[in-house]
DNA sequence: ACCATAAAAATTGTTCAACAATTCGACAAG
DNA sequence: CTTGTCGAATTGTTGAACAATTTTTATGGT
């Protein structure tokens, strides 16, 4: 007969179903999944009526979901106006490009660890036999992840919760682009030839082949990125 | 455990000045003040009921200051249970350290602007002339200007951002060392050290000093930081 | 038709009171 | 020493109310 020796192990992570999150937080998840998708795009008002009965809560936890949700850049506050779906300025892209460079770059001046590294190469698996389907949104997807995973390189969970809200933001130019391929296509290979340095123990090549890789893309995205502007 | 009893002490003239932002930011605000100027010490326990009172502002109003407040890490959401004022373990620190080496070493290492230069000249000198008149705690203020404006020749409104929540953080730390001499003495000289080789435009030594000199500041931290646990 | 402007409607900001759900301490029983 | 139970305190959430502000509509003069 096997004797259990700790009752306990391996409990911890299942009361997060149990005991799920407040209602306000499970709201949040709801809108920035919503807005991350593009169904709900940048400019769009949230009214507070609307929603509040559509979703079955009150307007009070609406507004401390529309609160959390402001707080990651993802939801404008404009007082005695509303909140609306963030849009970027061209000023905003160029800073998330800036911030991407360092601590992405940084990442990769790292010696890496066998799990970030295993990440990473399954990212730049996907994103190739994504783009062999034509699937650019997957492809999308998947260069997500290889960022995200390089900022893992870093060993730091506050650089990876700044680098997840970082690219929801991103999200919310990416889906304004019309032609998903053009911005995902020239980045595929480009991901190898990184991963490849990074293996190869050549962290500073990796580092500053990663800044050009980080300035066209944010070229390309830029080029053509004429937003919407609020007016006042 | 110390659990402070009176979190409303002096809270009561305070929301006087008139209504800029929206109550809840106001409330924040104040909050967030106490907070980092140690007044309301790590583990404290926020009281809906006391501070609604207090500050004479409802619950919900509260309760969305209270969510603020929580994103920027400086109050702990512990469900049916209350907020408190964090309590940064041992990791957390360590952390905050991994962060700042990432972007005040992305800073140091990039060619300075004439302002951002500036302003950390000016870090320097206060921290110099503060430290000759025993006064540890303006030292210690100085010293957060400096790294503060370290991260600026980033250019990055981000990431000034995420400094500034880094160093309130931090606060919550160096609140409870008893010895805020011993503290900050030793980085005076260091600070201008570190200006000379951005100023001689040495910027990957800069880079180099600056990371050993924050390797002794977290190990100076960490040494006899020993936090209140929470218990469960 | 044009435009200023006043009235009306809609929306947000904030408060309040209520109640359910959960935690915590004390105390009793096994 | 563990377990169970009661009750008080506290948080979680709701719904309604009203003030402040913005937006829309209606109005009237030129």
């Amino acid at each position: 007969m096997v004797t259990v020796r700790n009752a306990v192990a391996g409990l911890e992570g299942v009361r997060s179903r149990i005991g799920r999150a407040s209602v306000a937080e499970e709201v949040a998840d709801v809108l920035r999944e919503r807005i991350i998708e593009g169904v709900l795009p940048p400019g769009t008002q949230l009214l507070e009526g609307e929603i509040s009965e559509a979703l079955q809560v009150s307007r009070n936890t609406l507004r401390e979901a529309f609160r959390l949700l402001g707080h990651e850049r993802l939801l404008e506050h404009r007082r005695n106006k509303g909140v609306f779906v963030r849009i970027l300025s061209a000023a905003d892209v160029a800073d998330l490009y800036r911030v991407r460079r360092v601590i992405e770059g940084a990442g990769v001046r790292r010696t890496p660890s066998p799990a970030a590294l295993a990440a990473i190469r399954e990212a730049v698996t996907d994103a190739l036999r994504a783009a062999e389907q034509d699937d650019w949104t997957a492809v999308g997807t998947a260069n997500s992840r290889f960022h995200q995973a390089i900022v893992t390189l870093n060993q730091s969970p506050r650089l990876d919760e700044s680098m997840r809200h970082l690219l929801a933001e991103l999200r919310l130019v990416f889906h304004v682009m019309k032609n998903q391929r053009s911005l995902h296509e020239p980045f595929v290979e480009r991901n190898r030839e990184l991963l490849d340095l990074i293996e190869a123990g050549r962290a500073e090549e990796a580092g500053r082949y990663l800044e050009s890789y980080l300035d066209d893309a944010e070229k390309l995205l830029l080029q053509d990125y004429e937003p919407e502007r609020f007016r006042d």
